[in-house]
RNA sequence: GCCGGAGUGGCGGAAUUGGUAGACGCGCUGGACUCAAAAUCCAGUCUGGCUCACACCAGGUGCCGGUUCGAGUCCGGCCUUCGGUACCA
């Protein structure tokens, strides 16, 4: 009889609610386990593969876990908030919040379909009042701590999604994160979080997680950390100091020229009169330019001189002051000295415009100060030309340099930051309102804690317009100022849903909770997060953001660790004809066609089977038989034994030796097969794993029936057990079709390898004649070097190979090869 | 440019510390069952040579070189491809 997944699955799917099977105790925390994977965001798309490849694999891990004994709690949400749902809204009318609460309630649906352990008493979303609440407390916090703050700067701008972006949401092509629109350049009055206060911390905790190292190193560039030294030049002829951040402190006798962002502040103040009307057109002619083309190391670099001098502080030198495009106004202290000998882009630049070049470091294939040089040379050496520093190895020179300067107060050491504040406001609709009241006498006026939560008004005019939709809705904006009582507005920009996902993992463990942002009895039970399972395009947005929250939050003591998840794992992409499904490119494949024709564990078994978790692929049905066989097959089986378990009771352990040939071999299979998907499953080889049920599943077709019936039953509930993670309803099925009364997941149970099972009485060895293998010889385990070797030279083959050759030395590993060199 | 991953049959992919390359699955070929088909079951399937067949021989893990008795695995130099990043002083 064919499998009838859809009743079985149905049926369990029912059973496993009814029953609340996977209801975590949480106050049980003894080997307790939280496992997580990146909550959904509902889209009117659904459940897609990628979901999918995500949340099945974890879960049959999470499977597994429970079936070894562990307290696991794996809960499943909604990041409700977001984009597409307003702009969904701006195409068809339908409010954001209505088609959210529709597609929440399709995607759930879904989900159970899937038959994932989800403990639905868990399930949050983030866009209802009692969620998004604790995100105006968090924001107060912050503010309280000087973490949250306003400032004007510019900032990236999407057009088309008409709001503003953080750094983290701008692709490297300069393009929109969401809608691939190219980002613009805008001066706005914006919020901001303040993660560079953790930058250091944020870095020094990568050491503590254990997590992919491409991740890590991610966010270690991300981050990017560099150690200096600041200079201070003087403005010949001005009062104005420039202060200049190097970290080539060894190479500041050959500076020849310094360089200000055009933006400075400075630029102005030092221009010289003759000067003003270059340097005017040449800001007019960077303007129109993106900070994408702008920054674009394609691009040639452009600069002119504003006129004034600055003085090397260790020489006494005057040198042109210029401004260049290469001059950052956002990084350090937006003021470079150029030492074009030692630097690529002061090279190009010098070059270009026919500034000198000295050379103040010697080594490598550049050998004589006199040499011209081709290309800069950034690498260590000999000083030269550094007056009392000449004959320093250049490492050092960086340190006796900045004591130099710091003795003489001419500069100091300093640490600078690639990372920037996190951008948060949005000029959007669909997202938590901003708790803070502008009034034109206090100022920034933050609500009052017990005032919250500011709820979003359902009706507003979401069309974009560049300004925050809540600005056009009176009777939200307008409120009296709790300070003084004057007429006030509230902050009309609502908040980054970044910040939503930065902490629900805390708020799964009671959803509900009102007295605080989340139950801190529990949390620290419970966090910090054991397995954290998501896509990788998250490294530098929502997983260095929950890491800084994380932090925020333990500073305040509600939490009791210093990172949020100890282990990550990213599942990788499934990619349609070589490109990422999406809708616009109409290449998403939908997994309710393969659910409805094969049921859900044959299409999570597929996923499984395609290839290693982390490395993804290219979608493809073609072997998706072969799953469905694997199920019809074990199904057949489990159908030729029913009621086993009410006749016999298998005993823990047998004697392999006492058993006859075919049951030897089933029960060793049972085994070995019981240690490889440990194994494998622990480490999220499913590929593996399911490889290694399909060679037990072939053994047991071909040799069961002939074993005793307890044995029978001894193999049956061992591969019934392993099949629960790997296809849970089939295996719950199963196990009730040989005579088990209740769920395998009411009462879990694992099993362990009879040691004595997995011993072999025999051993291939390779025979080898100058490491060519010439045959194999099947001999006793662990038979010594003489006893091979007599047999080996009995061997035809290697008589007949040896033959006329001398032998110069013979290599033996036990138990592998017996390997003869000849010549 | 820089950082990281990946290159193995027709296809997805397996291979502990270097020790019998191609597990498992798909597909394909042949056979059984069937009036027939589907499904299922059995056998074969890295390439080339030779053979009625078994056997046997040679070659083979992106390319070139090296270390070693022995390399898919280690080392050096490339090529292709997929991610990430973009003048960060």
């Amino acid at each position: 009889m064919r499998y009838p997944f859809s009743e079985i699955e149905s049926k369990w799917q029912k059973y496993w609610e009814d029953n609340k099977i996977y209801r975590t105790n949480l106050s049980d925390t003894d080997k307790k386990l939280y496992t997580l994977v990146m909550f959904i965001y509902p889209s009117g798309a659904k459940l897609h593969c990628g979901h999918w490849y995500n949340y099945g694999p974890t879960d049959t891990w999470a499977r597994y876990k429970k079936l070894k004994g562990f307290n696991v709690f794996e809960p499943m949400g909604y990041d409700a908030f977001g984009l597409p749902a307003e702009n969904y809204a701006i195409k068809t009318g339908i409010h954001p919040f209505d088609s959210t609460i529709t597609n929440i309630n399709d995607i759930r649906e879904q989900l159970k379909k899937m038959g994932c352990m989800y403990d639905w008493d868990s399930e949050l979303m983030t866009c209802v009042p009692k969620y998004y609440k604790w995100n105006q407390w968090l924001f107060l916090q912050l503010y309280k701590k000087g973490l949250a703050y306003r400032k004007n700067a510019p900032v990236n701008w999407c057009p088309k999604d008409q709001t503003v972006l953080a750094n983290e949401q701008v692709q490297s092509d300069g393009t929109c994160e969401r809608c691939g629109t190219l980002v613009i350049q805008k001066n706005l009055t914006q919020w901001f979080f303040k993660i560079t206060d953790y930058a250091e911390e944020l870095l020094k905790g990568l050491n503590e997680i254990n997590w992919p190292d491409k991740t890590k190193s991610m966010q270690r560039n991300w981050i990017g950390k560099s150690t200096g030294t600041e200079v201070k030049f003087k403005v010949d002829n001005s009062d104005e100091t420039i202060t200049v951040f190097t970290t080539r402190p060894d190479t500041l006798f050959g500076v020849t020229y310094v360089v200000i962002a055009p933006e400075h502040p400075l630029v102005d103040k030092l221009t010289t009169p003759e000067f003003k009307e270059k340097v005017a057109s040449y800001k007019d002619s960077i303007k129109s330019l993106t900070e994408i083309e702008r920054t674009s190391t394609v691009k040639e670099k452009t600069g002119v001189p504003i006129g004034s001098y600055a003085i090397n502080p260790v020489n006494g030198e005057k040198v042109p002051i210029w401004i260049a495009d290469y001059a950052l106004l956002t990084y350090g202290t937006g003021c470079v000295m150029a030492v074009p000998a030692h630097d690529e882009r002061d090279f190009v630049f010098a070059k270009k415009f026919n500034l000198p070049i000295r050379k103040v470091i010697l080594g490598g294939d550049n050998t004589k100060p006199e040499d011209e040089f081709d290309a800069a040379y950034t690498e260590s050496g000999t000083m030269i030309n550094s007056g009392s520093f000449n004959g320093l190895a250049s490492n050092n020179g960086i340190d006796s340099i900045s004591d130099f300067l710091e003795q003489n107060n001419l500069g100091k050491r300093k640490t600078n930051f690639r990372l920037r504040d996190w951008l948060i406001s949005r000029q959007r609709y669909w997202g938590t309102p901003i708790p803070i009241i502008h009034c034109p006498k206090c100022g920034e006026v933050p609500i009052d804690e017990k005032d919250l939560p500011l709820e979003l008004p359902y009706d507003v005019e979401f069309n974009p317009s560049g300004e925050s939709p809540l600005a056009s809705n009176k009777t939200f904006m307008n409120v009296k100022c709790p300070k003084c009582g004057s007429e006030a507005k509230r902050d009309p920009d609502t908040m980054d849903t970044f910040v939503d996902s930065s902490w629900y993992y805390f708020r799964y463990l009671n959803p509900d909770f009102t007295s605080n942002i989340f139950d801190t009895d529990l949390a620290e039970k419970w966090t910090p997060v054991d397995m954290y399972v998501g896509g990788a395009e998250h490294a530098t947005m929502h997983l260095l953001y929950a890491r800084f929250i994380h932090k925020f939050l333990r500073d305040l003591g509600y939490a009791n660790s210093d990172e949020p998840f100890t282990n990550l794992i990213h599942q990788g992409t499934i990619t349609n004809q070589g490109a990422k499904m999406s809708k616009s490119k109409g290449n998403v494949v939908n997994p309710d066609k393969f659910t409805l024709e094969y049921g859900s564990d044959v299409f999570r078994l597929y996923l499984m089977f395609m290839g290693p978790y982390e490395l993804g692929g290219d979608w493809s049905d073609k072997g998706i038989t072969g799953s469905d066989r694997f199920v019809q097959r074990t199904y057949e089986l489990f159908n030729r034994f029913p009621k086993i378990l009410e006749r016999v009771s298998p005993i823990p352990k047998y004697e392999i030796t006492q058993l006859f040939e075919e049951e030897k071999s089933c029960y060793r299979k049972v085994n070995e097969t019981i240690k490889k998907l440990d194994e494998e499953l622990n480490n999220f080889r499913f590929n593996t794993a399911i490889a290694a049920m399909m060679e037990l599943l072939n053994e047991l077709t071909k040799n069961i029936e002939k074993c005793n019936a307890d044995i029978q039953a001894y193999a049956l509930v061992r591969f019934g057990v392993m099949l629960g993670p790997i296809a849970p309803h089939l295996a719950e099925e199963c196990m009730e079709i040989i005579g088990l009364k209740e769920s395998i997941f009411k009462n879990p149970v694992w099993f362990e390898p009879d040691a004595e099972a997995l011993i072999k009485d025999s051993v291939n060895i390779a025979v080898q004649i100058n490491g060519k293998l010439r045959t194999t010889i099947e001999l006793p385990l662990n038979s010594e070097q003489s006893s091979v070797k007599e047999v080996v030279f009995q061997d035809e083959k290697i008589i007949k190979n040896l033959d006329g050759k001398q032998i110069v030395k013979e290599i033996f590993v036990k138990n592998k090869i017996y390997n003869i060199v000849v010549r």
